[in-house]
DNA sequence: CGAAAAGATGCAATCGTTGCCACACCGCGG
DNA sequence: CCGCGGTGTGGCAACGATTGCATCTTTTCG
C-alpha cells in the first residue's frame, strides 16, 4: 500500500488525500499511464482477455484500485454493441403482483450481474412501444415484459433484442415465455365451488384479450363442462382495469343473477368483490362463497380467510429472467416455454350453498 | 408516404417490406446518406439544436421515420458524459412500502423522460456500494436511494453524481433528502394510545441506526414525556429485519411485560404483532390495542381494522424524483430537504385498556 | 454597393473501451 | 543460424453521436 513512493507524484490531479473533485472520471488511459503501460494492456489486464505479463497485471490492478477506476459502461456498450441492462416492462408497479414479479426478475438478474431497467406501462400500447424504443436505444441485452400488445415484442425482435413474455403471451414472433397455467387455475377454483354444490357461480374477469383472462375463463367453462353444469352466460362479468364502476357492477351482478358463489379472477377483482360483500353485510361462506386468484397478503389475514388460487409469483419472475439469461448465453436455442402450476389454497370463504337452487 | 420512389433503392440492406434482420441498427450516418446530407446536419435536425434548413429537416425527419432510426443511447452518453438513467436502490422490493416508493419514483421519472434502473440491496452495505459503482459506470444522471450506509452516497457524490436520500437520511455529504416526519408519526401513535388511557405501551421497532426508527422511538418517548408518563425501558423491543424469532420475542414481550397496547413501528412488525395476537386468541382493542406504522392494504381489511400511522408513500417517491430532477436542472441549488407529514388513521384496533394498571 | 450578420453545412475531433494487427522479444529444433 | 511458435506489448481504428470551427451562401442594412 503506497509502497511505491513515486506513485502519487505521477497523478496529475490531486486525487489522493483530500478526496475533492476528481470530476473527470478515471479512465483506462489514466491507469495505464500510472502503471507505465498502454491502454490496450490495461484493458487486457482488467478484462482478463489476452496476454498480460503477471507483473503488468498486478501493477495495473493496483493502479486501478488506487485510483478508484470504474469502467465506463457506455463506452463498453458502444464498442461491444450490447449492454448489461435488461429492460423490464410491467403493467402496474403499484399492484403487488407485478411488484413481486419484478422482485423475482431483479433478484435473478442481479445474481448474473445484469441491471434491471424497470418501467410501468399501464398496459398502454403507446407507452409500451415507446419503452421498446428506449430499450432498443439502450442496447438492452434483452427485455422481459408483461405484454399488452404484440407490436413492442415485434419491434424488439426485429432489431435482434431477445424478448421474454411473462404472465401473458401474445407475441406474434417466436419468443420465450413463462406463464401460469391459467386454465388449470380457473378449473381448480371453479371445480372447488362446484364440488361444494354451487351451481350459480359468478365469474369476475378482466375485460382484456389476454391469455390470463381467457385461460381462467376457459378453466371456468371446462370445470362446468366436467361437472355437467350448463353455464349461465349472464354470470360472467368482464370488468375493465381500474373501471370506476367496478363495485357497482359487482353489486348489480349479485342482485340480478343471485350467484351463490363468486370467482374473482385477479387480485383486484377479489378485493372489489370482498368489499362489496362486506358493505352489503353478506357473510362469506355462509351467504356467498368467494374464491380469488393470486394469494396476496390480505387474503390470509381477513376473517374468514379467502380461498384463492395461489401463483408462484416470484418464481415466475425468476424463471423469466433465467429464460432470458439462457437465451443471451445461447442465442440459437429453441424458444422456451414454461407453464407453472397454480395451487388451490382452501380457506374459510368457501362452503356449500345454504339454499341450493336446482 | 413512400412518395420518393428511389428511397428504397438507396437502402443498402433490405429493410423495407420483409422486415427481416436489419441486424445492424440504423445509424445517423445512414439517415444522413438517405437524405443526402452529412451526419452533423442529421444530428442537428433530430436533436433540434443549431441551424438546419426546413427542407433538410423534413427530409431527415422522414428518413429517420422511414428507416426506423433509434439513437444509440450509449454513444450519446459517451459523448455527453451523462445519461438519462437514474439509479434507484431500495431495501426490499418485495415489501409493499418500497414497491410503492419505487412506483412513485418511476412515474415521475418517466414523465420527465428518464429511465429507472431499480435494484434491491437488502440493506446490505457491500451490495449498496457495488450498486453505487454500477450507477457510476452507467454515468447515471442521479441516484435515489434508501440508504443503509453512508459510503455509497459519499462515493457517488465524490464522483459528481447527484444523490437523493429517501425515507431515511444518513449521508455524511450534503445531499437532497425527503423523509417522513417519523418523530411526529411516533408521537401521533403513542399519544393516541396514551389518551385512551394506556400506560404500558410496548414498542416494536426495527433494530437499526436509521433515522426512521430513531425518529419513531423519539416520538414514542416524546409523547410519554408530554403526558408525564415514565417509559418502562423493558417495553421497548428492537427487532432485526427478517429475524426468524421475531414472533417469539413479541410473544415474550406480551408475557413478561404485560403491555396493554402495542405500537409496531413498521409494516412488517405490525404484521408479526397481529399474527401473534391472533394466535394467542387475544382480541384486538378489547384485550390489547395495536397501532401500526404504514397504511398497507391488509390493515383496513382485517376485522377489526388496524389503527395506523399512514405515510404518503407514493408521494414520497414522487418528491424524491422531483428533487433529483430539480438538481439535475440546477446543479448549484441548495440541498433540498422535505419532510412529509404522516397522519393517524384511527380504526378499531385501539380502545381504552380494560384493566387499567396504576 | 459593400460589409457585416445570419443562415446552413460539412469536417474532424472527441468521448472511453476494445480488438485487430504488427512488432518485438524469448528459446528451441532443424 | 534461420525461422518458428509462444508471449507480451503498443498503435490504431473502430463503435455512433455530438459539437466547435471553418467555410460558404444568403440576407440585411447603412
Amino acid at each position: 500500500m503506497g509502497g511505491v513512493a513515486g506513485c502519487n507524484v505521477s497523478v496529475h490531479e490531486g486525487s489522493g488525500l483530500v478526496g475533492e473533485q476528481p470530476l473527470r472520471p478515471v479512465t483506462l488511459a489514466d491507469i495505464a499511464r500510472e502503471a507505465g503501460t498502454s491502454a490496450s494492456t490495461a484493458s487486457r489486464a482488467l478484462s482478463g482477455r489476452g496476454y498480460v505479463s503477471p507483473l503488468a497485471r498486478v501493477r495495473l490492478l493496483e493502479a486501478a484500485e488506487r485510483l478508484g477506476y470504474v469502467p465506463d459502461a457506455s463506452a463498453r456498450t458502444l464498442k461491444q454493441r450490447t449492454s448489461r441492462v435488461v429492460g423490464v416492462a410491467v403493467s402496474d408497479l403499484g399492484n403487488q403482483f407485478y411488484a413481486l414479479l419484478a422482485a423475482g426478475i431483479e433478484q435473478t438478474l442481479r445474481e448474473a450481474d445484469y441491471q434491471m431497467v424497470l418501467v410501468s406501462d399501464n398496459s398502454d400500447r403507446a407507452q409500451e412501444l415507446s419503452f421498446a424504443r428506449t430499450f432498443l436505444a439502450m442496447r438492452a441485452a434483452g427485455v422481459i415484459m408483461t405484454p399488452a400488445d404484440s407490436a413492442a415484442a415485434s419491434l424488439l425482435a426485429r432489431n435482434g433484442v431477445d424478448v421474454v413474455e411473462v404472465d401473458r403471451q401474445l407475441a406474434e414472433v417466436p419468443c420465450d415465455a413463462v406463464v401460469i397455467d391459467n386454465e388449470e387455475g380457473g378449473r381448480l377454483a371453479t371445480a372447488h365451488l362446484l364440488e361444494l354444490g354451487h351451481r350459480r357461480i359468478g365469474l369476475l374477469v378482466a375485460d382484456t384479450d389476454w391469455t390470463t383472462d381467457a385461460g381462467r375463463l376457459a378453466g371456468y367453462r371446462s370445470a362446468h363442462a366436467g361437472a355437467g353444469v350448463v353455464v349461465d352466460e349472464r354470470l360472467i362479468l368482464p370488468i375493465a382495469f381500474h373501471a370506476p364502476d367496478a363495485e357497482q357492477r359487482i353489486a348489480a351482478l349479485l342482485d340480478k343473477q343471485a350467484p351463490t358463489a363468486i370467482f374473482a379472477a385477479n387480485n383486484q377483482l377479489a378485493e372489489h368483490a370482498w368489499k362489496v360483500l362486506r358493505v352489503r353485510g353478506l357473510r362469506l361462506a355462509q351467504d356467498v362463497s368467494l374464491v380469488g386468484f393470486d394469494d396476496v397478503a390480505w387474503t390470509s389475514m381477513v376473517d374468514p380467510g379467502i380461498t384463492v388460487v395461489a401463483q408462484p409469483t416470484i418464481e415466475l419472475g425468476r424463471r423469466a429472467a433465467q429464460l432470458l439469461l439462457r437465451r443471451i448465453d445461447d442465442p440459437g436455442c429453441e424458444p422456451g416455454f414454461e407453464c407453472l402450476e397454480p395451487t388451490l389454497v382452501v380457506r374459510a370463504s368457501t362452503a356449500p350453498p345454504t339454499l341450493a337452487t336446482t
